[in-house]
DNA sequence: CTGAAATTTCAATAATTCTTGAAATTTCGC
DNA sequence: GCGAAATTTCAAGAATTATTGAAATTTCAG
């Protein structure tokens, strides 16, 4: 086996051990990784010959993929085989999923501390008060880390940051690729 | 069931099914959850009876939450046994997890990155060449989140980020509790 | 329209991850 | 030190989650 097809696969099998971090199933990740590794489109035969995955498990990773928005589909006329491709915006990648995040992990953590709350003040025992108070804590961190996202997803953090410093930061590290776009995959 | 019962009850649970979100095993969650409901430490005795889990469950939960810097660790003079109660500087805690998992996550990749470029740069097929510059921008891509992670780390950002400005945000949309410290577990 | 091609669904199965509990080890009060 | 109390370990089993594939549905080229 070539370079090319060896780092295919440990990126492809990477991608589907990384890919339950941040919420997505090891099939999809890998069909991900594996567009990723190829010049021109696919169809679901070719992902399901080059990953040996069946025709629904196929299906369903690509659903799941296009949900991110982690893939665009297309069809090729006079065809009505659709044909898949990684898509190439970064910065919009990184957007959707930290919004489908939040809204799986945070807004519902925030909801249900703020119905607990009000009725742990009606309880009058000192216990009740304290467990109160910790949820109130908690309330604020979370509503905290929710205002940074929400920061994040109206397209200002990253300026606020301070973007310059940060990617002058990276690139430092890592002089030899500094006139490359970052939020573009390079196509 | 009363309120301060019937929310501990829930928060068990929300915290349980969350939990793996964040990496830490449903049982973990749980423990923290119910430690945090109580006003004074539990020994292990305790959290079986009121979590209703094995002995060795709640052995291995407190050893990862241990290990999360979730939890204190203490023993009453005069005797053997240890007791647990949870950690009431959250920021530590934060940062804890923060740093936990980007070295589960995300150091893996710029490792494995670093070491595939060089070996598709080897190669001469222009997809070889394609595959590499992907790899190239994604290189960047986690090489920046990499070092907004380090500078969190290594206390900066939330200042550089303006915590004021935040806080201000996120009170705003809740005044009542404007006078509570936030990275401090109301104890 | 028709019907073959393509996709999606979902119950059954496979794979993985979590939990248990008895045995082994460690810890300290005595 | 001794030995009972406490904790930890880890293989077996339970529970959960992911995958399959055949059947149902949808989609269009002709």
């Amino acid at each position: 086996m070539n370079d090319f097809d060896s780092v295919r696969e440990s990126f492809v099998q990477l991608w589907g051990s990384m890919g339950p971090f941040w919420g997505i199933s090891p099939t999809a990740a890998r069909v991900y990784a594996w567009l990723m590794s190829r010049t021109e489109v696919a169809d679901s035969e070719e992902i399901m010959a080059g990953l040996e995955l069946s025709r629904g498990a196929v299906s369903m990773a690509c659903r799941e993929l296009r949900d991110w928005h982690l893939i665009d589909v297309g069809k090729s006329p006079g065809s009505r085989r659709s044909h898949y491709s990684p898509a190439t915006d970064l910065e919009k990648v990184v957007r959707n999923i930290v919004q489908i995040r939040k809204r799986r992990e945070w807004d519902p953590i925030l909801e249900h501390l703020r119905e607990w709350i009000p009725r742990l003040e009606e309880e009058e025992s000192p216990d009740a008060e304290i467990f109160r108070r910790r949820l109130e804590s908690l309330e604020s961190l979370v509503g905290l880390a929710d205002s940074m996202v929400e920061m994040f997803l109206k397209g200002g953090l990253l300026s606020k940051v301070g973007l310059k410093l940060l990617v002058d930061a990276s690139r430092a590290a890592n002089p030899k690729r500094s006139s490359q776009p970052i939020f573009e995959l390079a196509v």
